[in-house]
DNA sequence: ATAAAAATTGCAATACAGTTGCATGCTGTT
DNA sequence: AACAGCATGCAACTGTATTGCAATTTTTAT
């Protein structure tokens, strides 16, 4: 496992710390995304400066992608696959639970294209669903 | 104008007092949506917490709406025809631009259909295209 | 294995958007 | 004119994001 943790790592060109392993293991557990201040809460030894600079390596070396929950939060979530350093390949819908606040990926729904109006030019696109996820609706 | 903007006010039910008069004003005459902080800057002789009051009592009363512009930034624009108080019909599409980080409503442009997983419910929908914009684009 | 260099971490401080409480001022009504 | 109710401004507070710097850990080179 931990041997597991650390190459993943190393393949992204991240240093691995004992720290950095611990942050990623915690991550790869989680089944939604999570925010800074979640984070902390859940790793109480780590300084919170710590965590917000491990996330922003992680997110710069393409391990994690950084997710705007639709409600002003910004959480954090593993990317799935073939993100790279400045690369995030990251399509997919998340899904805002008004019930449990969580934040899921969902990678197997793609964002549908759109038709912009004349001119614009598209780079990225965010499709933020809201309502009630699976385990809550039960 | 002056007339329109009062019996605007009036037609959703808030009380049209010059501050607010004035925000519809400068809120009409703009092409994007806008921040707090932006109209702040833009409306110097009005404290922060007038028009945060002013523009959550636009919100509420169906009058603007919110944008979460994906950036972290929450922005407002006037809503186009048949929001009503506590009930607002927003689902077309919005469009940051990299460059002159403004954010446009695309009236026109509606968010498509998603399928979502199993069990998921739906309540709302949130669509940002980031790119270039036309203005900034030739 | 040790020393030097480089990267990582923790603490303190700052930046900044959002929000609330309260005293004051304004507006319309009796 | 007196009153009630809403609107406004100021000060203060919250919560998140971000930076500077010194201390510590990790890596690299002897
Ligand atoms: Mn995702
Ligand atoms: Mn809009
Ligand atoms: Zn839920
Ligand atoms: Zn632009």
């Amino acid at each position: 496992m931990k041997q597991e943790v650390e190459s993943m790592l190393k393949s992204k060109e991240i240093n691995p710390t004992v720290n950095r392993m611990l942050v990623l293991d915690y991550l790869l557990e989680l089944k939604s995304s999570i925010s800074l201040t979640d984070l902390e809460l859940s790793l109480e030894s780590f300084d919170r400066v710590t965590l917000y600079r491990t996330l922003k390596t992680f997110e710069e070396r393409g391990l994690v992608h950084k997710i705007e929950d639709g409600m002003g939060i910004t959480k954090f979530a593993i990317c799935q696959d073939s993100c790279k350093a400045g690369m995030h390949h990251d399509l997919h819908v998340h899904f805002y639970c008004h019930n449990c606040k969580q934040t899921f990926c969902l990678p197997k729904t793609q964002i549908p294209e759109v038709k912009l109006p004349e001119n614009y030019q598209r780079q990225e696109m965010e499709l933020i669903v809201k309502g009630i996820c699976s385990a809550c609706a039960k």
